[in-house]
DNA sequence: GGTGATAATGACCGACCAGTCAGTCATATT
DNA sequence: AATATGACTGACTGGTCGGTCATTATCACC
């Protein structure tokens, strides 16, 4: 018995050998590194864990990578524009109100990353950013920073149109960030423990932020 | 001169042994500890760091702690409480209004988390957390869980003033710790960058959260 | 069906480090 | 002064893992 199916063992986990388009190589290779980073983070993740999972030798990965920081930062680096996209058409089409962005904003939030594997990306950003500069960096320059840019306009248009509960806001559009961010790690720290509704969270924060329908259009900024 | 300045050097780097009040060696060891996770964070901190740094020899600190996950799990459960603890002296007294508590909470906050090293430390528990589930329970036990507590108490009892721009914060509580949790990511992640008012973060946030002064006493709920 | 070019492999290397333990020595005790 | 104690030391071990490279498989094209 041993014999045989040692044999046949080995006959049929033989490995497959198999050239693909290096494109498609580097994809499949990030997606692992994705998956793995977010269930363990940086330092607990072998380089052999991302080959494995990707279904290659730990070889392979160094012909498209040349270590293991560059393949976490391009990793991070590729995963956070899209939703920044969205957000620019927002502003660009003045009919939309300024908390119906933001209000959209935060949707998106909740169903782009919070409820998908990206939270564990975004957490392992905030986690490891200190030991990547160049991570924290293009973090800042790339999301953080246009984001900004964006919120002030958003905010300042709302302002203007008296719809804001205290205009200073305008000053610290880091605020309306606060409530996505503590919702990121709330989910990644403390839901086994007590459950955060997200929803009622960014609901509560956009009534705060934003004077009631009631209240409006009796003249702007006094 | 190799001869003479080895005899030397011995002679003056000699090794001063030197027994300790245990306490003593273990407050020493954990002081040591902080410093090191702090800026380095948990996987790249040697064991033989944190003994160098307190001036001992590696296996000594194995007297005191029985690995480096205790030792990490120690150190951080040991750092929060003191500030709570002056939270709940505001909270009882009740004829501190609950604005000034909050914003008491947060002058705190500022002067010894953000403006200290502890702020390391904190932001260390952010990212660690998910790797030590006993240090994440611990925290949501011990920290979270009562802070909550706390300000539900607080804001009820603004609410109920009608001094709450918006009442239905008091289900959400979470959201009062998103500027101070903000405030920690973007100081030790972004500041090398672009700085970040959080005296004025804090500020705009209390007058988003607050009625105005001069909108009050004119009756409470309605 | 041969042949060069290239992708893929995985055994191997060496640096690194948590944790151990046989031995040392400062101090207390007698 | 002799002895006992146990805190302290640091060389060592066992294991891990990032990164390399000689070898092998696959493919495209003659």
């Amino acid at each position: 018995m041993t014999d045989q199916s040692v044999i046949f063992g080995i006959a049929m986990a033989e490995k497959r050998r198999e050239k693909r388009d290096p494109q498609q190589r580097r994809a499949e290779i990030l997606a692992s590194a994705f998956a793995c980073f977010a269930e363990r983070g940086f330092a607990a993740t072998r380089m052999e864990d991302v080959a494995a999972r990707a279904g290659i030798a730990k070889g392979t990965v160094y012909l498209h990578f040349p270590d293991k920081d560059a393949l976490f930062t391009e990793l991070v680096s590729g995963v956070a524009s899209p939703i920044l996209g969205q957000m620019g058409e927002f502003v660009a089409n003045e009919s939309i109100t300024p908390r119906f962005a933001v209000s959209m904003f935060y949707a998106l939030f909740r169903r782009e990353v919070l409820e998908t594997d990206r939270r564990h990306l975004l957490r392992l950003i905030l986690a490891e950013g200190p030991m990547f500069p160049a991570v924290a960096e293009f973090y800042h320059r790339e999301i953080i920073s246009r984001g900004l840019g964006v919120l002030r306009i958003l905010l300042g248009r709302a302002a203007a149109r008296g719809e804001l509960r205290n205009p200073k806001i305008v000053e610290t559009p880091q605020l309306v960030m606060a409530p996505p961010l503590l919702s990121i790690i709330w989910t990644t720290l403390f839901e086994p423990y007590e459950h955060l509704d997200t929803q009622k969270l960014f609901d509560t924060f956009l009534d705060t932020l934003f004077v009631p329908a009631e209240d409006l259009s009796e003249g702007g900024t006094q």
